[in-house]
DNA sequence: ACAAGTACTTACCCTATAGTATGTATAGAA
DNA sequence: TTCTATACATACTATAGGGTAAGTACTTGT
């Protein structure tokens, strides 16, 4: 058999990704908001507090299973806040959090970046010399 | 049947996310950057330029064919430069491309976010199973 | 009576991505 | 001669995530 790396003939993949969730901090980022969905949505919030029908509108590429489902899972891992109203019809708004806010940056960036993009900023065949 | 919204009626998902793109930059972005390990690559390869096979052991977690074809990827995208010597054994190096380093805020930014939170900046992480 | 709006839920399917395991060319080292 | 290292390629399988379609509960408006 091929000789392969300690860490691939002792560990599983669950125990190498552990092991490089430690080693790299954008590793722990992609963990928690890794999907493609996920940035789309904090970045409608970061533009101030949204009702789950408003999030549909904005995003309307995205399915309502998907969309609630990650909304579920930005909620357990507490970057965004759920605040249900106990009216009929339902009146549900979604926040960030404090974790949430704080990925603003990240957000901000990410746009900063696709509009310099989209300003042709980054043609083809530039190269970088550093 | 049931009433949809005009977008579902007339439009396929694929029109659908094209209409997104144009609307959401955060979407430009996750059609580059969007997977998994791509954002990771990109922060390895920020602090300098390596060879396939540091990069291999960089982030044991991804297998070679994973890593390879996003490679391939993030080079077809212009965010990265293959450089293969023609010698042999083989020697490629990948580096950022001017577009790349336009990243590297959005990659900074995640970095921080990440150390932030490790350092209980936002009490996330403690009740949270991954 | 019944449609409409809200915020979901659920069952089923399907595809894109990821993982496993192997192969390939080349040349210098042992 | 066989081994090793490099940087891939490729066939085959598994699974996770996403998509479709329909249902639910409750009340106001027509």
């Amino acid at each position: 058999m091929y000789r392969m790396t300690a860490i691939k003939e002792t560990s599983t993949i669950q125990e190498n990704k552990a092991y490089a969730l430690a080693q790299c901090p954008v590793t722990y980022v992609m963990n928690r908001i890794g999907s493609y969905w996920k940035p789309i949505i904090l970045y409608n919030l970061s533009h101030g507090d949204m009702r789950y029908s408003e999030l549909k509108r904005a995003i309307p590429a995205v399915t309502e299973k998907v969309l609630i489902q990650h909304l579920k899972q930005l909620e357990t891992d507490q970057l965004i806040i759920r605040d249900a109203k106990p009216v009929v019809p339902p009146f549900v708004t979604y926040r960030l959090s404090a974790a949430g806010h704080g990925l603003i940056p990240v957000i901000e960036a990410m746009a900063n970046w696709a509009k310099e993009a989209a300003a042709g900023q980054y043609d083809v065949g530039k190269d970088v010399t550093d």
